[in-house]
RNA sequence: GGCGCCGUGGCGGAGUGGCUACGCAGCGGCCUGCAAAGCCGUUUACACCAGUUCGAUUCUGGUCGGCGCCUCCA
């Protein structure tokens, strides 16, 4: 079980992670807000937080992911009412198509998956709890967080409360002591058709109070490891933090881990921008697995292109080693290629290192081919152990997708019979047809083979 | 304007005060009947200018450029 460590926005530090429980880790990652079909920059934070807990679980660590789904909010209301539909049904709807288009990836569900809508109990208490302590307030069937109140606001973000923007808010600023200040809840307004009731009257609860009382609702408050794409950092998440910090007397987390944005072209991919490359349809066209991999070429923290050229890099990375995965055998793997596997794990716990883990991985990959050229017979496991944490040890399954048929076969023992005449011409012919069946022909020391053309 | 991040070889993308990242593409070689796959090698990569240092791509300051957040956003 390695140690841990993990980039904390909030001190912008490289941090060990510590258990409050030995050998327990929990990670609340933000989810989408459910209104359209989710991109394929939605999915990073996805597979980020789904792939990291599967190292954390490797290293023997008792994970648990919660990801949240927001189906209540005013981008629900207003696409609801474009298309003429009852917000909750478009929510439901919306909701439905995330899981399946999440499922595309064949990472496993997160362990929790808690709607807004139903966790507004845990969201009310937590309000209570700060109008109790002084820092919220209820007005005409609102309420608001005193943003002044929080001595350590916009330590998360690092923002000065004093130079920020202020007044430009439009929703509910008449009623606010401090244009700074964020709504906890929000009094039912004309058009929306969803609502709850609560000491303030029938209303509905502020995007951010959601994940606060969510997050404790299923890790307790103080968990390890809370996370989000990069753009949730503020207000999101310094507004999380300060609802936990002022409610319970305690910091939400212990780490913030932010995902880097996911660009197209130089701008981030956004349904705001318009630029969005769905991810059904790109699961569609590339397969998952390239996906998972182009997603791991990158450093989480950081910006990651999308564009066609770096998808086709990855597919061809991921069919070689498809490829190579062939040429070894179940079982143990040489003890001195170890060191590869054991620096593989060592990047992840470095920060979540996975292009350096990659790196690691085809050092491992270069040296058992250098093996297996020169006739040595070399073990799956530790090319097993390093995919299965990323979720690809389906490389490994042999001809998954069916073998060669009698057809194919007959082909290529014709084209060796022709190669043993030396007819060359005919041997070329056959290799060709077999292309053209979708075969390729690699003669080996032991023979010819035929192997998938990569799609 | 404020805060933060970044500028690496044809492309993507790590990392480090002095030692090959890695991948994709290209080129040369080995192997092969020819290929493919694999292996070996390969094109003075670290925006610019100063400074610290025996030595900086890596630290410090500045310049230029890009991005993100400051409003909903993964």
């Amino acid at each position: 079980m390695r140690t841990i460590s993990l980039h904390d926005t909030r001190t912008g530090r490289l941090t060990e992670v510590r258990p409050r429980e030995p050998g327990k880790i929990g990670i609340y990652a933000c989810g989408p807000t459910v209104y359209a079909r989710i991109h394929i920059g939605n999915a990073r934070p996805f597979v980020v937080f789904s792939l990291l807990r599967r190292f954390l679980r490797s290293e023997g660590y008792e994970a648990t992911l919660v990801v949240n789904v927001t189906d209540v909010n005013d981008k629900i209301y207003d696409a609801a009412k474009a298309q003429g539909i009852a917000s909750a049904d478009l929510a439901r709807d919306m909701t439905s198509h995330y899981v399946a288009d999440t499922n595309l990836l064949g990472l496993g569900r997160p362990d929790h998956e808690p709607l807004a809508g139903e966790t507004v109990g845990g969201m009310i208490d937590l309000i209570e709890a700060l109008i109790a302590r002084g820092h919220a307030y209820a007005v005409e069937g609102d309420v608001y967080f005193r943003v002044r109140s929080d001595s350590a606001y916009g330590e998360l973000s690092h923002r000065d409360v004093d130079a920020m923007d202020q007044g430009e808010d439009v929703e509910g600023t008449h009623l606010k002591e401090d244009p700074l200040d964020f709504a906890l809840w929000k009094a039912t307004k004309p058009g929306e058709d969803t609502s709850w009731s609560s000491p303030w009257g029938e209303g509905r609860p502020g995007w951010h109070i959601e994940c606060s009382a969510m997050a404790e609702e299923y890790l307790g408050v103080g968990f390890e490891i809370h996370g989000g794409g990069s753009d949730l950092v503020f207000p999101h998440h310094e507004n999380e933090a300060a609802q936990t910090r002022c409610g319970r007397g305690h910091e939400l987390t212990q780490v913030w881990m932010h995902s880097g944005l996911l660009l197209m072209g130089a701008e981030k991919m956004a349904k705001s921008v318009g630029n969005v490359a769905l991810l059904h349809e790109v699961a569609e066209r590339w397969g998952r697995d390239t996906l998972i991999w182009f997603f791991c070429t990158g450093h989480y923290r950081r910006p990651l292109s999308f564009d066609d050229e770096t998808l086709e890099a990855a597919r061809t990375r991921v069919a070689r080693i498809r490829d190579q995965a062939r040429r070894l055998t179940d079982g143990l793997s040489p003890p001195e290629m170890a060191v590869h596997r054991e620096r593989f794990l060592d990047e992840l716990a470095d920060d979540f290192n996975t292009p350096q883990a990659l790196a690691e991985l085809g050092g491992w990959l270069s040296e058992a081919n250098r093996r297996l050229d020169a006739g040595e017979e070399v073990g799956n496991a530790d090319l097993r152990a390093m995919l299965d944490v990323l979720h690809l040890a389906n490389l490994l399954d042999v001809d998954a997708g069916g073998g060669p048929g009698p057809e194919d076969l007959a082909l290529l023992e014709a084209r060796q019979a022709a190669r043993a005449a030396k007819d060359w011409a005919e041997a070329d012919r056959l290799r060709d047809e077999l292309r053209a069946r979708g075969w390729e022909v690699r003669d080996g020391a032991g023979g010819a083979e035929l192997v998938a053309v990569a799609s």
